[in-house]
DNA sequence: ACATTAATTATGT
DNA sequence: ACATAATTAATGT
């Protein structure tokens, strides 16, 4: 919401230099390397829950999330979807061709109204050869999500569903956490289905953790709102030994 | 230790 | 008024 950016979409007049200098990918470039590629960019605004691509989808655009947020999904041959990951403004995604792919990996939705800037694939390549610094945060970024995911797998075989609440919690406010008076409140609407796409149980347990925590004070939380008031307690559930 | 089923209530447009 | 979200208890594996 600090973003200012035009929200019409297709024929915006002019994307500012300011949007891209201080996004780690791009923050090594001079200003001129960033008018060609913001020349090169279209922008767009998302309602909240509509698909950015799809899975399977040929991968002919990557993008860059300007504001709100991205939920990555991906759906079971029984049609259960899972939630695997959350992405916040100032980051690439739909990056197949990071990961060496023709199609995108999952689904992009947004999880909030949000902005996002995007170039064809083919220019994928030229970006990573001619623009320094980019092909090293890009891999950076790729790195982080892999050992994200990697830590859930971990923590799906290992903890039980309390923990991976807590966890789910925790990273949630910590990479799209806002202050607010009470504490830290998720900074887009999440439902106890959500939750419970991201850790593997249901929504009543969620539901039931978030009574019982609401109950210790632990968090507070309303219709698709959520706010941690004392995150510490919740690392101390989020790895108790049982 | 958790899911499932089901019934009930709350909340936003 | 209606649909979607959340709660709660009971029962099942």
């Amino acid at each position: 919401m600090q973003n200012a950016v035009m929200t019409r979409s297709r024929t915006a007049p002019r994307l500012d230099e300011s949007l891209l200098n201080n996004v780690p990918p791009f923050s090594k470039l001079d200003s001129r390397q960033i008018r060609e590629i913001l020349d090169l960019a279209s922008s767009r605004r998302y309602d909240e829950g509509v698909a950015v691509f799809e899975e399977g989808h040929d991968a002919d655009r990557f993008y860059m999330l300007l504001d709100g947020y991205i939920r990555v999904v991906r759906i079971t041959p029984g049609g259960e979807q899972v939630i695997a990951l959350h992405i916040p403004s100032g980051q690439l995604f739909g990056i197949a061709r990071a990961l060496g792919r023709t199609t995108y990996p999952a689904t992009a939705i947004t999880a909030a109204e949000s902005i996002a800037l995007s170039w064809p694939t083919r220019l994928w390549d030229q970006f990573t050869a001619h623009y320094d610094g980019f092909a090293t945060e890009t891999y950076k970024t790729v790195g982080t999500r892999v050992g994200e995911m990697n830590t859930r797998i971990m923590e799906m075989a290992t903890q039980q569903v309390e923990q991976r609440i807590a966890n789910a919690l925790l990273r949630l406010i910590n990479q799209t956490g806002r202050k607010v008076a009470t504490g830290i409140e998720i900074d887009f609407p999440i439902t106890r289905q959500d939750l419970s796409e991201m850790t593997g149980t249901t929504l009543h347990t969620v539901s039931r953790t978030l009574s019982a925590w609401e109950k210790q004070g632990l968090v507070a939380s309303g219709r698709k709102r959520i706010t941690v008031s004392d995150p510490h307690q919740l690392v101390l559930l989020a790895n108790a030994a049982r």
